[in-house]
DNA sequence: CCTGTCGTACTACAGTTGTAGTAGAGAGAA
DNA sequence: TTCTCTCTACTACAACTGTAGTACGACAGG
C-alpha cells in the first residue's frame, strides 16, 4: 500500500522549488528562482537545471511563452505528502501510524491536548477537513 | 530545531541495515547480509559495501574479531527518527505536527479513535510510554 | 606444506543531486 | 542592420547511493 506506480519522493531543495509553483501556481523560471534565491542563496542557474529535471522526471509540466518557460506542478503537495509519509512510516515505523503520533507526542512535537482537538475536528467534519 | 549537528538522515536501504543492528544488536557482516539477502534480494558484497561507508560516515562502529568484522549501530532508531520526522515536518508540513497527524488520518492510516487511545494512553503514562 | 574456502577490502560503474559556468538564440536598442 | 542584453539550454563536476565483481589474506583439511 505504500510503493504505488506515482511514488514521488523529493529532496529538501525539490520540495522548496514545489512550494513556489504549489502557493503561486504556474511560474517563470525566474520567479522561482528569485524565491530560493531569497530563501537559500541558491543561483538562478541552479534553480533553472533542478526544474529542467523535475519537468524530465514528470513532477512539473512547462508551458514556454516568448522566450520564457513557465513551470507548473504535475503532483499536488497532498500527493507528494501521501508517499513521502507512507514511506516513512514504512522504514521506520514499521508501518505503524500510530507509532508515529506517539513518538510526535514524545518528543513535544505536539501536545496531547492537541489531538483530542484534532479527534474532536475530525469527527465533527468526517473526511471532509475542507 | 530541526537541524542540529548531528543529524542522520538515511536511506530506505540504509534504515534497513539499521534495523537488523537495531534488531539484534552487535551483527557481523554475513548475519546482516543474511537478513537483506532474505528481505530484499540483496547481495552480501552490497551489504558490505554499505556499512563500510555507513562506518565511514560514523552511524555505525565496527569491531574486528579473528577475520570478522562486527558492526554496531551508533545511533538508535528514536534519534534517527527524531531528524527524519523533523525533516519531513519542516520541508512538507511547514513544521506543523497536527498538519501531519491530520493527514495521517485523511490518508486512514490512522483512525480518528486511536487518537483518542493515543491521548489517554499518553495522559496515563505521562512521558513515560515504555 | 599445498590448496580451496570464507570473508573482507578494493574497485567499478551508472544514476541522482546540488551547484553553477558558459554558450547560444532571440529581442530590443542604436 | 548590428550590437548587446537576457534567458535558456548544455556541460561540468563532485558527492552519494545502489549494486556488485574481483582480488587477497587467513584458516582448515588433506
Amino acid at each position: 500500500m505504500s510503493g504505488k506506480s506515482g511514488d514521488v519522493v523529493l529532496s529538501d531543495l525539490q520540495i522548496a522549488l514545489m512550494r513556489v509553483l504549489w502557493a503561486r501556481g504556474e511560474c517563470s523560471t525566474a520567479e522561482v528562482a528569485e524565491v530560493l534565491a531569497a530563501e537559500r542563496g541558491i543561483k538562478h542557474t541552479t534553480v533553472a537545471t533542478m526544474l529542467t529535471r523535475l519537468e524530465k522526471r514528470g513532477v512539473v509540466s512547462l508551458r514556454r511563452d516568448a522566450r520564457q518557460v513557465y513551470y507548473q506542478a504535475r503532483v499536488s503537495e497532498p500527493e507528494v505528502r501521501r508517499s513521502m509519509v507512507s514511506e516513512l512510516l514504512g522504514s521506520l515505523f514499521g508501518g505503524d501510524a500510530r507509532a508515529l503520533v506517539s513518538h510526535l507526542v514524545d518528543e513535544a512535537e505536539i501536545a496531547p491536548g492537541d489531538l483530542e482537538k484534532l479527534r474532536k475536528k475530525l469527527a465533527r467534519g468526517g473526511r471532509e477537513h475542507e
